[in-house]
DNA sequence: TCCGGACATATCATAGTGATATGACTGCCC
DNA sequence: GGGCAGTCATATCACTATGATATGTCCGGA
């Protein structure tokens, strides 16, 4: 009944075609040989019943149709590299050990999660975890000092490898005795640059992410700084101050009415959360863990 | 470099010796010959270097690795399923009619959006949308009056078949001045179904739901039903009671401050928001938009 | 007009796949 | 304990599909 499935070679030279803009090109990228390559995009072609290429003597390119298709024969592509990581990584367990570095809200909040799916299905690995600013975690996942890194920065490394596993936002929470839990209305961008707040250190990716979201509404100095999330907590919900953390962090204090969320409007402080390595395929057991922290979030 | 792909049909096969619990029996499942779905595992296990069957004279099963591995073949073959989805209602685009039916909140904040990347991406396609309440698009897809239904109710047809495409919470909200706004800790269920409610009509998604959560701490009765979102959204703002409606109704107001959302602790009011079908396969138009829909959204 | 690039067609050797027959092992039932 | 049914493995063969090489066709630019 499944009529029978798409090639993945034939779908990898699809979306090589359409990247290199010639069939050829995607033959030798994918290492094809072109009349192969030329004899399969038609067989793909009759099994869809979709024109996928526009065909011309100096070159082709994919159809309308086509860009389509790539799009989802990526998606598949990207679920078989997932499977093959997962794969490899079992079968080297014995020998594998995974050295992780996570900056702090993502390894107290996500990363622990992701790890015991992985230590489920692959039990032999072994796991270290260590917690650093984001920062600190591109220098050493550039320095080969670990294998993996997740971080929040909106910022990349020139030389390292990223992966977006998951999202997350900033929320502005103040104690419930501040005046702005009774606001009527939301937060503006300036109102909130212009108050003194409780933040993370510079160098997390909590206040990188927060001074480049402010930085066009010159935001005054914070009021207070804090090296930790559990820090800031204890002195926003203690003192007079309202902070700016991650949802995953006050998402509990929040639940039992430890601190009020105030809206922002015309502010965007979602994030992304991503994995970063080194070279241009992490190890297999690195790669499981990618793949595990991907399907655990939406992407 | 990427070594090769796997073969798509070995991934089913074990999949449904998995399911089956026997080589011969998973065989017979996606139409193979015994003997070569025995040499097509070997093959398999050979090409990842990992056992996947306990193999045994009374029957095979897949081994705790096997199992590992199972998982992850069932993503690749999902995602290539909704592939060929796509493809085929490209194929068939110029064909196609498709006839939606969607409950009131998931055609208000979800199903535009989908329609809109669907027509993106198969520009032919003409789909015409209903909006009714739950109860009623099971009963037009169930009729066949419909090709394909997303209903949010936590409730599933007998005959018909479902696919989870998005998750939803409903979220207790109150205008600025009540009471609530300023509570400093989150609502108790006791709580909220003691307290008469601005809620949507029975038969809706949102109602079922919310009667369902509160039905074991003996609800007293609604202080207004309103059959809109919109119109309920319209009493909690004006009115002195509270209201129970989707994050996704909510979203705007909340953000512009407009309502202020109370947590409820211990209780779980997420939904899961599905496609429903008649049939073992939904039309190759009503595929594509659900596999648009999933991607759209965490699954 | 000629040449180079790009894709299509043709052809052939070979590896992989599907089909059938048969053998080995286990567990069950009498 | 012996036969029987069920399950999986091995062996074999025909055939298809795939990879490799040679060559043809069409377009664009010099």
């Amino acid at each position: 009944m499944t009529a029978r499935w798409p090639d993945l070679a034939v779908l990898e030279l699809l979306t090589a075609v359409s990247e290199r803009g010639g069939l050829g090109a995607g033959a030798r990228a994918v290492g094809m040989a072109q009349p192969n390559a030329s004899r399969a995009m038609r067989a793909l072609e009759k099994q869809l019943g979709v024109d996928l290429l526009v065909r011309h003597p100096s070159g082709s390119r994919v159809s309308e149709e086509g860009a389509v298709v790539v799009d989802w024969a990526r998606r598949v592509l990207d679920a078989a590299r997932e499977f093959s990581s997962v794969a490899e990584a079992l079968a080297a367990q014995h020998t594998a050990h995974l050295d992780v570095a996570a900056s702090m809200t993502v390894a107290e909040h996500l990363v622990p999660g992701w790890l015991a799916e992985l230590r489920r299905e692959i039990p032999d690995a072994e796991v270290r975890l260590r917690v650093h600013n984001s920062s600190h975690v591109f220098d050493l996942v550039a320095a080969g000092d670990c294998d993996l890194g997740f971080v929040e920065t909106p910022h990349l490394h020139p030389t390292l490898r990223t992966r977006t596993v998951a999202r997350d936002r900033l929320v502005v929470v103040v104690a419930p005795g501040h005046p702005w839990a009774a606001r009527r209305h939301g937060l503006a961008p300036e109102e909130l640059a212009a108050t003194p707040l409780v933040v993370r250190e510079p160098g997390s990716g909590t206040r990188v992410t927060l001074d480049e979201a402010l930085a066009p509404y010159r935001p005054v100095p914070p009021a207070l700084e804090s090296g930790s999330n559990a820090a800031v907590l204890a002195s926003v919900s203690a003192g007079a101050d309202p902070a700016v953390l991650s949802e995953l962090v006050i998402a509990g204090p929040l639940q039992r009415g430890d601190l009020i969320a105030i809206p922002v409007t015309g502010l965007d402080l979602t994030r992304e959360i991503r994995a970063v390595w080194r070279g241009p395929q992490p190890p297999p057991a690195a790669a499981a863990l990618i793949a595990v922290a991907a399907a655990a979030a939406p992407r």
